[in-house]
DNA sequence: TGCTAATAGTAAGTATACTCATCAAATTAT
DNA sequence: ATAATTTGATGAGTATACTTACTATTAGCA
């Protein structure tokens, strides 16, 4: 366990710390696994959000994956570049885009799933099996109990 | 708990997106509660290492807070801009900055520290108190048995 | 000693991720 | 119906965080 020899606080007991060190690894091991096909987390969560719930605008699946509108903009401007998205404006408000998956974005999601499979198991690999469960159910009770603290809440219940 | 609709992956399941998701409400309390300082999660973890390893060099900061070297120096550009740190060329190997907190940088350090007690209470407040210890156990875990993956491994044992 | 290797730091390029400001379009209120 | 507000998307600005390439300096070795 962890060493606290300041009077001060130590970074390095902060859950804070462990938090974002943890997402730097998981991001690490992802692009690793998943090297061949240049994809980041996030492109890849919206694509697998795209699939889920086809013909949704930018707004909505900003909030789903949790992204601001900002950020959603820039991901999905490289994977249209890339032509695993197209973006069409809606034909009832004329400021939507509304998203859909090519055929190419749903041949790469097919093809991704095994190693972003493997990358997740990776990233659990140091816990035991018994404490997997355990990890998602805590992650998931912090990410929906501070869900008002970040600006783009999922809509995911 | 999730759903899993789809016959493909889900990324709302995934350990991956729950630690993303995690890592932006941790930064985002952060933000909040320590707001009249203007400080980043990362900038106070710098200046924290900084006050428990005095004298260190970009480089042993960069590993010890767990970032690489080009990211260091930026972080340690703005804390430079601010007089919070102090960078000074090495007289044994002029390849290497010195960096020390300055006064300013302490003062900072102490008054900011309730502020992220605070943060870090907030963040685990959906969990039952007897589960903190056991979510800080397995992020340990996680963090330190996937210590190679990432890029700048941390030299904290 | 002089040449090669390794090392510390920076710079450029990419990708999140946020804020605030802005614009156009749609909705609501008067 | 027009004015005021709200909303979806974008753009600028800041801050991680990575990669690869480069510079300067040091260290290792023939």
């Amino acid at each position: 366990m962890p060493n606290q020899q300041s009077k001060l606080l130590s970074f390095d007991i902060l859950p804070g710390h462990y938090i974002r060190r943890l997402q730097q690894i998981s991001v690490a091991i992802f692009l690793q696994e998943t090297a061949e096909f240049g994809i980041t987390p996030v492109q890849f969560a919206a694509l697998s959000a795209l699939e889920e719930f086809p013909n949704i605008d930018q707004k909505t699946l900003a909030n789903t994956i949790g992204l601001d509108t900002s950020t959603i903009g820039g991901v999905i401007n490289r994977l249209e570049l890339r032509d695993l998205v197209k973006r069409s404006l809606s034909d009832k408000d004329r400021r939507v885009h509304v998203l859909t998956l090519t055929l190419q974005g749903k041949i790469l999601l097919e093809e991704i799933s095994p190693h972003v499979l493997k990358a997740q198991q990776r990233i659990l690999s140091p816990l035991k099996k018994s404490q997997h469960e355990e990890l998602i159910h805590m992650l998931d009770s912090l990410v929906k109990g501070n869900n008002e603290a970040s600006r783009a809440p999922s809509l995911l219940k």
